[in-house]
DNA sequence: CCATTTTCATACCGATCGGTATATAGGCAT
DNA sequence: ATGCCTATATACCGATCGGTATGAAAATGG
């Protein structure tokens, strides 16, 4: 992070950061295609020029604010890996997604899974993104089950990548339930019930 | 299903349940706000004014869409529950949801899923339906679950509501999963993994 | 044969979409 | 004070959105 070199010219009168994060939260409730220029920026409290001009457009906003939300709301995911057990991954991982999920005002799903489902029409750079990223967070899971698995952590019948793959999609459908509606408290207990199925060692 | 009364006037030259269907596949394909009226018109094989004057506007499209949806796509879900088990109602459930997210070209999510999580503008009608149908189907399973449960067919400390909800997330998630780019044998494989987890008697 | 009724094809509607041209305002260095 | 450079504000761009007005075409009832 080095400090602005010059300033020459007209300073701009906004925060990007600020501002990147605004966009982010109607990202995250509009989904990409859904939000317009028109609430982008009058969320963000600038104008489309500024927008332009800082960000480039609305898909390179678009993926700015994924690096913003995969550093402030995702963060936990790297945490989740470090816990001892793989039973505690698990719990790790289930309960961060609920935090984030319920953190708002109401439920939504991870912007990830948003993006995903939702963007059909051209934005193909959109998906593509997105599934990279979750293809690497995915990849190291595997890595951690694997190791875990190594360690005596898993019962000998269970594929690191297989469960992997099943955690991932009980993490990714609470987030279709809580855009669908669901409570907190629902959302808590399919963590709960999640980590009763969980298999012991 | 009683027959066209009486045909006074120019008669139609498409036939209704054959355009509904092209409709359903681009809503599938596209979400609701993501299928354009020229997309859709286009696969239907009609002008706008015809589609107009048969099925309303483009909201009421859908809902006939999610109608035909559900009667054609989702009528494993009901004859799932006559399985003898909950196992085997897990399993039915599982397997018709592969089936159907890998029938097509290439894997795609349940249109209600798409629609819970991908409509967020103006259309809190759809969001509303599509909830409302979940819901129906939910407590259908809840019932099965119940009943299961009754008969010494699920574990003690298991609670019907619960693991219904759990179910219906790794179904869900499913769809997120194949709309991302998974492989048919990542799905079965998902499948296998949640068998694998559910509690025995 | 004609009037009526319904559908079809075309062209059009205002609103909104993402994106920009233009001109003004506000900071630096000289 | 004067250029110079950059951000701002406003108005505008063509394209597309969902939805319709209009008139011709195709069937029936009289």
């Amino acid at each position: 992070m080095a400090a602005e070199p010059v300033t020459r010219g007209r300073p701009r009168e906004f925060d990007p950061e600020e501002a990147l994060s605004a966009a982010l939260q109607v990202f995250w409730t509009r989904g990409y295609e859904g939000a317009s220029l028109a609430e982008l920026t009058e969320a963000m409290g600038i104008t489309k020029p500024s927008l332009y001009a800082c960000f480039g457009n609305k898909e390179a906003l678009f993926h700015k604010a994924l690096d913003l939300y995969e550093r402030d709301k995702l963060c936990y995911m790297r945490s989740a890996l470090d816990a001892p057990t793989a039973r505690g991954v698990a719990e790790r991982l289930l309960r961060g997604t609920l935090q984030i999920q319920t953190g708002g005002s109401d439920p939504r799903a991870c912007l990830g899974v948003i993006s995903m489902v939702a963007c059909t029409t051209q934005a193909d750079s959109i998906k593509t993104d997105v599934i990279a990223r979750r293809a690497s967070s995915d990849k190291a899971l595997v890595e951690r089950l694997e190791r875990a698995k190594a360690e005596g952590d898993l019962p000998a019948g269970v594929e690191p990548a297989a469960i992997a793959t099943y955690l991932t999609a009980v993490i990714q459908g609470m987030g279709v339930q809580a855009s669908g509606g669901a409570t907190p408290a629902q959302l808590e207990q399919l963590v709960e019930t999640t980590m009763a199925m969980w298999p012991t060692v």
